[in-house]
DNA sequence: TATATAGCTTAGAGAATGCTTAAGAATGCT
DNA sequence: AGCATTCTTAAGCATTCTCTAAGCTATATA
């Protein structure tokens, strides 16, 4: 699967280049919209992800209604600015797939793309488990058993992105570029104190823990 | 596979070449920055290491954006001295591949550039056994026989380092610098400490002996 | 057998890492 | 605007890990 960036930050553009290719995409990055739309124009890749502002001539939205109008169809996830759009059909108008508002956090992104290139089903998983843990990611329920059990917005991302990555340990500093805005600065702290309410909330009351600390390392969640 | 170093500490550099060129690497070195930028801009690596902090109008981060500025995408492991990146991400903004924070374990950095050099995948080995003990760099679970097997940090570097030279005896200066930082500066008495803590928990409660020592050289690990 | 050398063992001091708590900021809701 | 919830930090505490030092044991050599 090939995957075209246009995005001029190039903090941005490396991070999602790099999120990317660890999900083993092949990835190819313009950081202007002329350079950009000349390779989105002539190569095939599977999906765009373009930036609303960029300079060079063609602006992201220009860039979506050309590729269009050319009849190329490959699908497009714009990122914006936060008030760039005035309404949210703004932004699909110009035939955009998707849209994200900056600034997301990676584990957003990845969603996003998975969703737009139609990976099989079994990869989608809209439903992740461990043991008898759930989560839905559709209708951000977390059960234990058959309790039910409220999370906050920052403990369902924590804990999605464990689950997705059952038995692997995640450090500190990944769990926060993956977890966090990309331009959050937290320190690793505030992912101890995380874990802390996650296993508060859905370890401490049950038998097994499904969270574990790797010493030195990071954290996993596992059903043993 | 050819690899560019540009480090000033000669100390560090040397040691890296070493490594480097033991795992069948072809290695070039430059001590400043001017050099290094006109060899990575002009000879063709498969991958350069960078010190951030180096003498010369260029330092590591101008070198790696230069490089990308002419469209050089040789992957770039960024060396780094600890507390000098204000924020994670920044290291990784210039486009620099990956980045190590210094002082760091040799076995370290090859694993890292084994990484970034995307070696088969049958040379990369996520799981490395010697009879019926099994380690798994990924999970970071050791096991002998059904049996888990608790290692601290260290032990399990140590235990690792036996593994990817199975057979072969390592004298204990050569397991201080390649599972120590390379500026650490212990005792050969540390690596016989630690061959007791890993046979107590990896050898004396089973039938046959692993670990072996080498009178005189060193120690081996091996299935007989 | 005596002696020297290499490796083994043990316990403890200090360092590093993670956990916990509380309080202040930020955000969202009424 | 005011209140409630959520997010993040900071500081102290607890635990675990690392490494050394000192004495001990095994092995090789004269």
């Amino acid at each position: 699967m090939r995957i075209l960036i246009i995005e001029d930050e190039h903090k941005i553009a490396q991070a999602l280049k790099k999120a990317l290719q660890q999900e083993n995409y092949a990835v190819d990055v313009s950081y202007d919209g002329d350079d950009g739309y000349a390779m989105a124009t002539t190569e095939p890749y599977d999906l765009n992800i373009i930036d609303w502002m960029i300079p060079g001539e063609y602006d992201g939205l220009a860039i979506v209604k050309a590729m269009r109008k050319e009849k190329i169809h490959t699908p497009v996830l714009l990122l914006t600015a936060k008030g760039t759009i005035a309404d949210r059909t703004t932004g699909l108008n110009s035939g955009a797939d998707d849209y994200l508002v900056k600034p997301f956090a990676l584990e957003e992104l990845l969603a996003r793309v998975r969703a737009l290139l139609r990976r099989p089903v079994e990869v989608q998983q809209t439903v992740l488990t461990a043991g008898d843990l759930t989560l839905n990611t559709v209708t951000f329920e977390v059960k234990r058993g058959d309790k039910m059990i409220n999370l906050t917005g920052k403990e369902f991302a924590l804990l999605e992105f464990l689950l997705r990555n059952q038995g692997r340990p995640s450090n500190k500093d990944t769990i926060i570029s993956h977890v966090w805005d990309y331009n959050a600065d937290v320190l690793p702290n505030t992912v101890e104190v995380y874990m802390k309410y996650l296993r508060q909330k859905i370890d401490d009351p049950f038998k097994t823990h499904l969270l574990q600390t790797i010493r030195g390392f990071g954290y996993k969640i596992e059903a043993k």
